[in-house]
DNA sequence: ACGCATTTGTTCGTATGTATT
DNA sequence: TAATACATACGAACAAATGCG
């Protein structure tokens, strides 16, 4: 009683030939991305879901499995199933790999250097998918440890979703700059790619990060995407390593 | 029926107060390691464990499906599941995230420089977990694109399980030093951390790398673990990101 | 070329355990 | 304590891929 039922019953136009749970995988991501469940909500029960899709609970509880794994959804036994977001303390730095030499937690503070609206350099407009017409932002800002500066960041972000970012804004909230994204303008990050270079100190970045000329620094570029593998942040960011590192786990 | 049985039946000295299928888990990496299954070979099949460890199929099964997300086990539908192994094309260079920047697949000619048998350096003896006195391999290589070198590599191996390494037979062999390492010692790595920096190439790193002194280098500093969480080797790579760049996917 | 046996993959249903409110 | 929700466990059936005769 496995392929006959799901068309008819409980999707329409999904791919079809795919796995019953993987269409229902399908289906609570795009409401995810419709926003039917905004971050840090509650979806619905397994058995309501199970009901809505006319599907035995354990095929949906296969298909949140895998947006669990893919850290779209967060569950929680005897609470329910929850959208993933930013905004908590347990995935504050959830994208950043920086750690300190001494394994001491990680805790930065941010100082905002500038934040304008420009037209898309082209290489800025590929990484984004957008048109060379389009306008971007561009954020710069340091991280620092105490007084001494251990990131350089310059962030690029598309224009027309972030409509109304301001310098006053960014400075003004608390917390992760991706729950400021998620909360205020609706854009989830859900995953990134990082290419990841040595490079040299030059011009005003050493200058910004206090190191000589010439000094290494490591260059992590990061391209984010949001629902449906669209990508909507490109961050570059020169680390100083002299007393950090990257840490990466391969499995 | 869920959780009387379990402690009697299949299992007996583990754990026990974890749910089954963990100790199912357990019982299965404890034959992994035991080598009651080499890499490359089926393990038997989902029905056949079932029966053996008294449980139903759909609680090995689970078991499984964890160790295979951990990379231990590898299924295959019709076949049967494996053990998972260094030498096989697909998980080639499981370990390395280093990438051409033009996007083309990558593959690097080897260079042995020397391979030594030497009292353990401190930092070295710390990292492995070894006594002062045990004595180490020191293996360094160069790792080429067509004439250019890319990667020269320092790495650390325990003397004891590694007995009877030769640099003739490191430069013999054919596929991954991962591979040779599991087929001639049968030590395998399952999971890795790194550490990574930007440093300033000195002495004969930049010689040997053909990079200015003082040019900016990626450091990637490896320590692999085989089953247990035990240390098995410590590697300190040295990049040349002019023309690569270390590749991260964060989810 | 065909069919059969084997093995993993998918789906359903049911019952019970465990955490939260 | 009770209700709710996820977590574990069992059993059964069929699908899909594979390999063999």
């Amino acid at each position: 009683m496995s392929e006959a039922a799901p068309v008819e019953s409980a999707v329409s136009q999904t791919p079809s030939f795919a796995p019953l749970y993987q269409q229902i995988k399908t289906l609570l991501t795009r409401s995810l991305q419709g926003g039917e469940w905004k971050p840090g909500e509650a979806i619905p029960s397994e058995i309501e879901l199970a009901a809505r899709f006319k599907v035995s609970q354990g095929t949906v509880r296969k298909a949140i499995d895998e947006l669990a794994t893919e850290n779209l959804l967060v569950r929680r036994q005897g609470k329910g199933t929850f959208v993933a977001t930013h905004s908590e303390e347990r995935t504050q730095y959830r994208f950043l790999r920086l750690q300190p030499d001494d394994e001491a937690a990680i805790s930065l503070r941010r100082r905002l250097l500038d934040c304008r609206r420009l037209r898309a350099p082209v290489d800025v407009a590929r990484a984004l998918a957008l048109k060379a017409s389009d306008n971007v932002f561009q954020v710069r800002r340091l991280l620092l440890q105490g007084e001494q500066p251990v990131v350089l960041d310059e962030i690029w972000l598309p224009a027309a979703p972030f409509k109304g970012l301001t310098a006053e804004r960014l400075v003004g909230h608390r917390g992760p700059m991706y729950a400021f994204f998620e909360g205020d303008f609706g854009v989830r990050m859900i995953r990134a790619d990082e290419r990841i270079r040595a490079v040299a100190a030059a011009g005003d970045a050493a200058q910004l990060l206090a190191v000589a000329p010439g000094a290494p620094l490591l260059s992590v570029e990061r391209l984010s995407y949001t629902y449906g593998d669209k990508p909507v942040e490109l961050r570059r960011g020169l680390y100083d390593t002299a007393h950090h590192h990257y840490r990466n786990a391969l499995n």
